[in-house]
RNA sequence: GGGAGCAUAGCUCAGCUGGUUCAGAGCAUCUGCCUUACAAGCAGAGGGUCCGCGGUUCGAACCCGUGUGCUCCCA
């Protein structure tokens, strides 16, 4: 079969995922193996792939690849999150282009259109993991609003609020007033914002021009102020005990109060109390019982309760009542101010607090198995440093805002009567019963009940992922949960540790009384080279599909998976796509140069010559493979693509298959070759869970292999515990061969200049193997031993160098021999080793060194001594010959 | 304002319980090579005040304190 002359990455993708999923290598059915489960974090059914999610599928399908050649049953489940308010969001804008106002669609029409929606541009991500090389059981892949699972949502509800932790409520919300909807603490980031700090005075109800001054950032909400408050100790203001003053422009007379809440340094220390517009005016005014005056409209446009500009937008309003202030007076300075200012996660809108009428879930309860377990370590947290953030969190845990002003979503559960009765239950007719049993009256009177208008959060569905997906609402006790459950690891943000990874460890316990997981993952956060986050506004996020087009899905994989050490962010940089293609290239030239040979082979060929190299890349695979283990195990999976990446390139390419390189048209030991071709195959193995494309398709290129013989499914030998001498000895070779190119080198030896190498050593066996390498590597005609076969030590133009303790002497015909330059460096090694030996020798002559350190430390200075004499003995006696 | 983390070569990072022969790797850089798998390559080399200061210790990149700078989370 003739070769190509590079890696088709485009062909051997589709060929090789149509083939694994074909041969059913990605379904899992529960059987006697132990299983390796990972639940996907379900994206957006509206998403399009984007790096994280490259970085955190990738990470995935490695540990599930890694999994499957270790013996596990692995089972990788697919699925995709409603997520709705961002879909919500996507619905209303396409609707909008199409001329339609949500305001005026009825609920289930606007349902029809966002299912069309969701039919048409949902899951297009999943395709898109299928091009990343994703090993997903397809066939378990989960929507969270599917029948089932929408059903789950509804049962975890009702049962909630019949153990009393789900309630209703008038709390202090943050409201969106773009999306026109609540939301969770969680949702809302802050941000710092260049703001204008305005000093404005309100006249106080004392008959005389008297005022006293308030600082605000939010102008606009002047309107709804119910007091200004004072710290008690404040001198200034203690003559103010009792009085009143006026908001400006609208001269409502409103108390000044006094609270040791106050800080006295900010501003004038005097504060304008806002009641429904600020959580900690809230307070004052509970506390105080001040009355609440909402001004605002549910999108941001002042209410009829301002009194003034309604309908205009709270911005807008900012501005005019800042003139409008000015004009009367009020306004006594301004000045440049930088503050935090909550937005919206998804609209990005300046997020509103407001009173508000939401469903509840009081997280105390929930939230302590849930930390107990993390910090315990039955969980494992990787790195473990985000146990500090988890339990900073779940101890201060407040009650989760649940309800969303929004259509697309699980629907809540509630029903009320005109009397603003409320039944909660699974389904309609569940909830009529109740209402006929408890208001038969009413109910006689008026059968119908009306349903809360509102939806669940998203995530209020997510946290039950890792149980649902395996059917547990419908068949709690069926083998699949019980097989798969918990799961082995969840790879995951570090940016939803409260969003999702807490609230699934809680629905965990909740209702399996078991956790979801044993371990968590937290990748990082991918930035571009300049250290910036990807985001879609500030356009620095790569088009990946076109990456993978153009690179091919391993050059992708290896580009996201080199540069993210473990627990650290990616720095995201397109040269190291090249770097990965620079590899699949580098490996698909080793295949070629080792398939050459294989007209070339012949039985029985003696092959002791090379049985040195054999040995000792036996024994480096052997040794990588078992450090390769422990880095997978602690997810150091940068570390293992680099130690492997290195394994193949330096120890494989250029030091071992030049070793066992035949010459020009010379024939080669079957054993050899067959050798060679089964490390290859286990170098293959090592790499082919990071990429798996290229390794699949050499793997079968090297060799003819039988059906189902596919290296996704080959088992990983277990390696025993390599030789330390075989090791050494190997590295003696490399040393040896870059002292002697580095020496001719320096002598301006051209590469085919020939030399003689004289070899003054007492390691006559390590030698006997190596030699015959040696002498070809450094392009030697001749090698011969001092002292053997009556060869001496050279007296004159000669070039000496010392390796370890041996000493070598380059004779060359070419050669302009100047010996400075290696008199030079041979001094300063000379220096070097009698300093190293006089700091040694203190350290060893240290009474107190003797006495305090370990034995085997020790033993180790008085090795490192010993050594070092050695080498000054060798070197003074090279420097002498010379 | 509260909390967490980071600072090692030009860049990105390793460096485990303080103790190996000037502190390691990849990329980048420099020099020489189109050597019959690979110039997307080969061979070789250079490059560090381990952020500053102080302390503990026989011994500190590592432990403690402190200062500086940066990042993230929470309010």
């Amino acid at each position: 079969m003739e070769l190509a002359k590079n890696f088709q990455h485009t062909e051997a993708e589709l060929k090789w995922y149509a083939h694994w999923e074909k041969s059913g290598y990605f379904k899992s059915e529960p059987d006697d193996r132990p299983p390796y489960t990972i639940v996907m974090p379900p994206p957006n059914v509206t998403g399009v792939l984007h790096m994280g999610h490259a970085l955190n599928n990738s990470v995935q399908d490695i540990l599930i690849r890694r999994a499957k050649m270790t013996g596990y049953n692995t089972c990788w489940v697919p699925g995709t999150d409603h997520a709705s308010i961002a879909t919500e969001a996507k619905v209303v804008g396409m609707l909008r282009d199409m001329g339609i106002d949500k305001k005026k669609l009825p609920r289930d029409e606007f349902l029809k259109y966002a299912w069309e929606w969701k039919e048409k541009y949902g899951g297009i991500i999943l395709k898109q993991l299928e091009k990343l090389g994703c090993s997903l059981d397809w066939s378990r892949t989960n929507f969270t609003m599917d029948d089932a699972y929408y059903a789950s949502v509804i049962r975890v509800f009702v049962d909630l609020h019949e153990k009393g932790l789900i309630y209703r409520g008038v709390k202090m919300i943050n409201w969106d007033p773009k999306a026109k909807t609540a939301l969770s603490d969680e949702e809302v980031m802050h941000k710092q914002t260049n703001s204008k700090l305005y000093y404005v005075r309100y006249k106080l109800d004392t008959g005389k021009d008297e005022y006293i001054t308030v600082a605000t950032v939010r102008p606009e909400t002047i309107l709804g102020d119910t007091a200004v408050c004072v710290h008690p100790e404040d001198e200034r203001y203690a003559h103010l005990k009792g009085q009143y003053c006026f908001v400006p422009l609208i001269n409502r007379r409103i108390p000044i109060i006094f609270d040791d809440y106050i800080d006295k340094e900010f501003g004038t220390g005097a504060l304008k109390v806002t009641p429904a517009h600020d959580i900690n005016d809230y307070n004052l005014g509970l506390k105080h019982g001040l009355p609440v005056i909402d001004t605002l409209n549910d999108d941001g446009t002042m209410s009829e309760a301002a009194q003034l500009y309604i309908g205009m937008d709270r911005f807008a309003t900012r501005k005019k009542i800042v003139e409008d202030l000015k004009a009367a007076g009020n306004l006594v300075k301004e000045e440049d101010y930088s503050n935090q200012v909550g937005y919206s996660e998804r609209t990005n809108e300046v997020i509103e607090p407001r009173l508000s009428m939401q469903w509840w879930c009081n997280m105390q309860e929930l939230a302590k198995p849930a930390l107990e377990a993390v910090m315990s370590d039955q969980i494992e947290f990787h790195p473990a440093k985000f146990k500090n953030t988890y339990r900073h969190w779940m101890g201060g845990i407040k009650d989760w805002c649940i309800s969303r002003q929004l259509w697309w979503g699980q629907r809540i559960p509630a029903w009320y009567d005109s009397e603003n009765g409320l039944y909660v239950a699974k389904t309609s007719e569940e909830a009529h019963e109740q209402y006929k049993i408890t208001k038969p009256e009413l109910a006689a009177k008026q059968p119908e009940l009306r349903q809360d208008e509102d939806v669940l959060d998203t995530w209020f569905s997510s946290w039950l992922w890792p149980m649902e997906v395996f059917d547990w609402n419908r068949t709690p006790d069926n083998t699949d949960l019980k097989y798969y459950y918990p799961t082995s690891t969840l790879v995951t943000a570090p940016e939803i540790i409260f969003f999702w990874v807490a609230r699934m460890i809680m629905a965990g316990y909740e209702y399996m009384g078991e956790k979801p997981f044993d371990k968590v993952y937290f990748t990082g956060i991918v930035r571009d080279k300049q250290g910036r986050k990807m985001s879609k506004s500030l356009g620095n996020s790569p088009d990946l599909l076109q990456m993978i087009e153009d690179s091919g899905a391993d050059a992708v994989r290896f580009s996201v998976m080199i540069s993210s050490p473990a627990g650290n962010d990616l720095l995201f940089d397109e040269s190291q796509l090249e770097q990965g293609r620079n590899f699949i290239n580098k490996m698909w030239n080793a295949m070629k140069l080792v398939k050459g040979w294989e007209t070339r082979t012949v039985d029985g060929l003696e092959d002791s010559q090379v049985k040195f190299a054999l040995d000792w890349m036996d024994a480096r695979l052997a040794h990588v493979s078992q450090e390769l283990a422990e880095m997978i195990k602690d997810f150091r999976l940068s570390e293992g693509l680099k130690t492997i990446y290195s394994l193949i390139w330096n120890d494989f390419c250029s030091w071992y298959l030049e070793w066992v390189k035949p010459g020009m048209e010379q024939p080669l030991s079957r054993n050899v070759y067959e050798r060679t071709i089964n490390i290859y195959e286990q170098l293959l193995q090592l790499l082919h869970p990071y990429m798996p494309f290229v390794t699949e398709e050499i793997y079968h290129l090297i060799k003819d292999r039988q059906a189902g013989d596919d290296l996704i499914v080959k088992q990983l030998p277990v390696y025993s515990t390599p030789d330390a001498v075989t090791l050494a000895s190997g590295t003696k070779l490399q040393e040896l061969i870059t002292a002697v190119r580095d020496t001719r080198i320096k002598n301006q030896l051209k590469p085919k200049d020939t030399i003689k190498l004289w070899i003054d050593t007492t390691h006559h066996s390590f030698y006997e193997g190596a030699q015959d390498m040696l002498r070809r590597q450094v392009n030697a005609e001749q090698l011969g031993f001092i002292g053997k076969d009556g060869a001496q030590a050279p007296t004159t133009g000669m070039i000496a160098l010392v390796v370890q303790t041996d000493k070598l002497y380059i004779e060359a015909a070419a050669a302009t021999i100047d010996t400075t330059v290696q008199r030079e460096q041979m001094q300063k090694d000379l220096e070097y080793f009698k300093g190293f030996i006089v700091s040694v020798s203190k350290k060893l002559d240290n009474e107190k060194f003797v006495a305090n350190a370990k034995p085997d430390v020790i033993a180790n200075e008085r090795k490192k001594m010993a050594d070092a004499q050695d080498k000054v003995k060798t070197l003074e006696e090279s420097l002498a010959a010379m």
